[in-house]
DNA sequence: ATAATTATTCTACATTTGTAGAGTTAATTC
DNA sequence: GAATTAACTCTACAAATGTAGAATAATTAT
């Protein structure tokens, strides 16, 4: 099961706040700010997805992530990787330095990565 | 406007063919394959939302994509970007290098892309 | 011609999603 | 301690999605 449209953006303000209360939660929003009700409709289905939970203070609850942003994403990018590329993360890889448009500087980062990681392959 | 999943998964069936009689279609599918009326159903909201087109040929129709699959792509892929990095292409290639497994030759493959861009970016 | 088949449209309906009012319970203020 | 506020839950409802039957129109086989 995953999160609909509304629920990952949520999901971004939690990952962001690491946890939060409701009313946290709804002042991130820009306005015009969903109503509370709302928010709590979306929390409840989150966590019967078991993507958030939360821990009960006094009368209010301070929700956290159950799912790790970083886990979540890989998820994404591994089904647009099925998707389109034929499952084959180089193909991926290479289509997206091509496409997209990183800096000069960005690249030479990303190239530092490649180099450190190929080193750490090679033993 | 964008696909829903079982919309996406019809128009990766038709970017394969680049051309195709929705009976061909509908072959493409594993069993149990779904109604054709469903497939009709679909074909028709991808129109509506102008991703595909067809060309009458006698009775039936050859329906063809509007949208260049590696523009779809790059959409979702900018969509990812922009949500979880922060609209930073660059922490976002070098999250993906270091969390995918690529392997040596696939690494030393993306280097020699990474090389001849930055050679193109330097003149 | 008539029956069977094919391709498409129209209609329908259950599920999921986006959004929020009304009601309930507990805490806070006057 | 009565009125107000805060935090939730319950219910609702429209729009989008997934899926497909029934109806219609055209085509082919008998």
């Amino acid at each position: 099961m995953s999160l609909s449209t509304a629920e990952e953006q949520l999901m971004q303000l939690l990952w962001k706040r690491e946890k939060a209360f409701m009313k946290d939660l709804i002042e991130e929003y820009p306005d015009p700010k969903p109503a509370t009700t709302t928010i709590a409709t979306l929390l409840k289905r989150m966590q019967d997805k078991k993507f958030v939970d939360y821990k009960q203070y006094g009368r209010s609850r301070e929700y956290y992530p159950l799912v790790k942003k970083t886990d979540y994403f890989s998820k994404h990018v591994n089904g647009l990787i099925k998707n389109f590329f034929n499952d084959s993360a180089g193909q991926f890889a290479s289509f997206f330095t091509r496409e997209t448009d990183l800096s000069q500087k960005e690249l030479k980062e990303l190239r530092e990565i490649i180099d450190s990681q190929l080193k750490t392959k090679q033993s």
